[in-house]
DNA sequence: GCATGCAACAACGTATGCGTTATTATGGGG
DNA sequence: CCCCATAATAACGCATACGTTGTTGCATGC
């Protein structure tokens, strides 16, 4: 699951029951057990999480503020759907964000401990494609994202990343079976990788930003193609 | 002032006590009336406002996710400082979304009318020079970001835009007075909106790349030399 | 004089109650 | 049979009340 958009330091918030709400529902959702278009009131949520309303109606605020709900005063909340306009809006988002981050992790010159988890998502990704184990591969895939965004440093694009992130989960999760063996996407993040022990700031960023230039086309092309014009 | 960052249709927020709220804590934090640093309390704002603390508590919150205060659990909400490393933090995330903003104005080709608030600003911000009004021009660099951002069509790019602008919002008056009259950062506005007009998308993106590089490096550059460590 | 433990208090998180408002149901007219 | 007005009702925004928890001040001991 993705991560919470605190700033600057993050906070490390502890578990109150808002917090819990806003945990559990935000899981919901990205897991698709509240699909797109699904409608809840505060008072049904409440009962569902065996919490008042006053909890449950400030998580659904925070959802709403990171863009995976919309709630309507008299209607709930409703599960936000996203389109392939959306993923566009999102792809361009992250066309921009995440090759800064790459240029600005290379240029961090991190040793080998700290940039561990992407090494170790990049194997995963590769023992994934091995095993043609697209859940697997998935999860690796997030892993890296995840790392790159934590490690570069920029707390404020970092939360960015994470919530377009998160926002574009489920059509993520949707398309991956549709799709052939991501094989290039994953020599492209190792390359990302080496590119970055490399300490190439520049190269980083130029072969991450064609990385997700031709992820992103793929994706979209993909969802039109198939019809899906609502995830 | 900045704008609510709302996804994905702007929810035109009607005027409850918690937006009032939220309106005018944010309102009193960007025009310094409550300095960085400084603390609030639920029940103290409340009273202040003329409200209880449940809108006021909402409000808050709604300020933390905008990396304007942290809500600490029992010392209220503190203004949060900007530093000069937060500056930069902030104009990595900048340079990377407002030139994409460009490019994706400059793609639109929308006709004069449309882009009739840019015009306008570029106006102003030219007009300002010849008066040497150094706030008139703040206005109007404002309302040539603001229009940028919000013309580009994607609302996600958008929201972001704004949200780190607010939070630099204070720092870029402060070193307002201590900066030389923009005039070259004036010329590079109206060379972007030129090669928007003309859609020239790749221009657009890379004149505004480097009027925002420059702009930055010069106000991060300011920052450190002055001393101004926390704004 | 300084540290430590305890007690009083203050702030907050959550629950609940109340008034407002939009939605839905109902009944009468066209 | 459909449409509109009106009444009933449900959901919510805000206020308030309560229990919990962390902080602060004070007293006591070293």
């Amino acid at each position: 699951m993705g991560v919470n958009a605190a700033l600057p330091t993050a906070p490390a918030r502890q578990a109150t029951a808002a917090e819990t709400a806003y945990q559990r529902l935000k899981a919901m959702i990205l897991d698709n057990l509240l699909p797109p278009g699904s409608q809840r009131l505060e008072a049904e949520l409440a009962v569902q999480l065996g919490l008042s309303r006053t909890p449950v109606r400030e998580a659904m605020l925070r959802l709403q503020q990171d863009g995976l709900v919309t709630v309507t005063p008299r209607h709930g909340m409703r599960v936000q759907p996203i389109s392939a306009a959306d993923m566009r809006d999102i792809y361009d988002v992250l066309e921009s964000l995440e090759p800064k981050a790459a240029e600005l992790l290379a240029r961090r010159g991190l040793d080998d401990a700290a940039l561990r988890p992407l090494a170790e998502a990049c194997d995963a990704m590769e023992a994934a494609i091995a095993a043609e184990d697209r859940p697997a591969w998935a999860r690796a895939d997030e892993a890296f994202h995840h790392g790159l965004a934590t490690l570069c440093g920029n707390r404020r694009l970092s939360a960015m990343v994470m919530q377009v992130w998160d926002q574009s989960h489920r059509a993520r999760m949707f398309t991956l079976a549709m799709r052939p063996l991501p094989a290039r996407s994953t020599a492209e993040h190792r390359a990302t990788l080496v590119a970055i022990r490399a300490g190439d700031a520049d190269g980083a960023r130029e072969v991450y930003r064609q990385h997700r230039q031709r992820g992103g086309a793929e994706l979209i092309a993909l969802i039109e193609r198939s019809g899906l014009a609502w995830l």
